[in-house]
DNA sequence: TTGTAGGCGTTATCAC
DNA sequence: GTGATAACGCCTACAA
């Protein structure tokens, strides 16, 4: 048995296929009568529109792709959760293509591939800009950053420097030396996130403005082993108390057990400030920087989906401020 | 500037869409000088076919659709890995639709999103013999299931029996007490997982087999500080020399740093065994059960592509087997 | 308010 | 071998 066709909806009412495809997109005029025999033959039948049929005849397809990283953090479920839920309830699919390596990445902008050819594109932590700059890529698509900024189109980002600043800006109110750790991410250019440098270049902001000066810097990845060595390193040879921006809360959790295992409080001999705060964050009294990631992903979705209704007008970006939760490791 | 389409690829090359669509489609008799001016008018026009168009016309989109659950583990990504790569050299798009809920699982078996409308499917991880009886889903497409089993389906999992028995047979090798730590999960009854039940009985049946008895047994959950906590609760209660079979990485990383804040011998007091082999594993020197995830997403593409070109024939089933890699931990 | 017809970009079936 | 041309399922004028 033949999926059902729109033509097969309009036998089945007695109206014409015209009429089916007013009801489907909801286009004004239908007689209420109408409206809902063609709703029953559509039930009737089980009917569902062809996505591609749709697509093909210019109208929407109700599907939009998703280009992101790694999809392995933390972080982009939570932006996942914030963009699906906008798109869902606007009644749209989401395809999802995850761009592990730059390969990936200009294959997907190869334009023929489906993550090309949806209704609209999100893309998060891309510069596109540079990206556009490189290569001719066609932009006629709708198309919004998310957790990245551009000037010529619509974008949702978090203030990383904002976020910094405000850590730094916590920590000068403690007495006794301040160290901070950041993340050395190396990826490819493209995927280069600034994310740290923007967090350390708010954080020093804040500590000149209170004249203070940072007493050590230390590097790690987000490899758990890693980080755990980078914080032991950081623990021979700080001064206490002291006061730690760990920029990512991976990297002050690692530095919690450290600190534990030296028989070191937490609070008081070291006070420990993270950044992301993960699920695990507040059982574990970690003070950390909440970013609003669900709401970012929901007003990139939002953004889009204006377009996609139609709207004009020059980009938007709406900025994102990290909060800062004060817990018991501070 | 428009989307070249078809039409100007014919226009440009001189000739009708009909041989155009040949060349793209390697369809039989093309002279091999007009087929050589196609092909360079299609990249002079950096033209490639709207994947909807041909889906359309009742062609081939050359899209598979990915459906998983979580995307957000080593596992996941590794599976895409493999999945894409085979994909990819058959020339398909792949389009991921990541099913975080059930809700969403039924949307899109729904039929009318495009994630039911490619050439075929992969689900992963998914009990669609119960999806299928629950509920009566349309399954004309092409479908494979991978890391899941069902015997109406080509299908190509992961024997973490097993996996089990091979850690079991080998944890029996060496004296002392033996214990295991499990991973509880609590997922949707189609989500549910059973690796770590098969995990189980596998080792358990080698503990049997060997006369051997185990000395205790823990619950974990995937979260690292859950993960720790049971580490420590389990030293506490060990007695030494033992061995441990940690039913994933994760917590056999965390039972190592545990021992090592007590003082213990990795290797000698105390032998871990881990099942995932993380690419940290080596480098910690852990020795764990390597499962061949990337052959078997490469697999399953490959009996999804098969059916594709038009393989009849009942249903195959692939089973891997994970691989002892003995290092330091033991 | 509603039916009809043309067009979207491809593939497939014809003749030539 | 190759070029028209009819589908494919839908949307959007346009006409009624």
């Amino acid at each position: 048995m033949r999926k059902p066709t729109i033509q097969d909806v309009a036998k089945a009412a007695g109206v014409g296929v015209g009429t089916v495809s007013r009801v489907l997109n909801n286009h004004a005029a239908v007689k209420e009568a109408t409206r809902e025999a063609v709703l029953k033959a559509i039930s009737d039948l089980d009917y569902t529109p062809n996505p591609h049929a749709r697509r093909i005849a210019g109208g929407k397809s109700y599907t939009i792709s998703v280009l992101l990283p790694v999809v392995t953090t933390e972080f982009y479920v939570r932006l996942l959760d914030g963009l699906e839920h906008a798109f869902q309830e606007a009644r749209y699919d989401v395809a999802i293509f995850p761009l592990l390596d730059r390969l990936r990445l200009e294959r997907y902008l190869g334009s023929h591939t489906l993550a090309y050819q949806a209704d609209g594109l999100v893309m998060a932590s891309y510069n596109l800009t540079a990206l556009f700059h490189e290569r001719h890529v066609r932009s006629e698509q709708p198309t919004v950053l998310v957790d990245a900024y551009a000037d010529n189109v619509d974008c949702a980002y978090m203030d990383n420097t904002a976020g910094g600043k405000i850590a730094g800006e916590y920590a000068t109110t403690f007495a006794g030396q301040i160290y901070a750790i950041w993340v050395e991410t190396e990826l490819d250019q493209i995927f280069t996130t600034r994310v740290f440098d923007e967090r350390r270049a708010g954080f020093f902001s804040a500590l000149t403005a209170a004249g203070r000066q940072i007493a050590g810097e230390y590097i790690s990845s987000f490899d758990t082993h890693v980080a755990r060595t980078v914080a032991a390193q950081l623990l021979t040879e700080a001064e206490f108390p002291c006061t730690v921006f760990a920029s990512a809360d991976l990297l002050a959790s690692a530095l919690i057990e450290e600190a534990e295992v030296r028989g070191l409080k937490v609070g008081s001999d070291i006070k420990i400030i993270g950044f992301d705060d993960q699920p695990w964050a507040e059982r574990r009294g970690l003070t950390t920087l909440h970013q609003p990631v669900e709401s970012m992903g929901y007003e990139a979705a939002s953004l889009l989906l204006s377009r996609l209704a139609g709207h004009q007008g020059p980009p938007r970006a709406r900025k994102f401020t990290p909060k800062l939760l004060v817990r018991s490791s501070t």
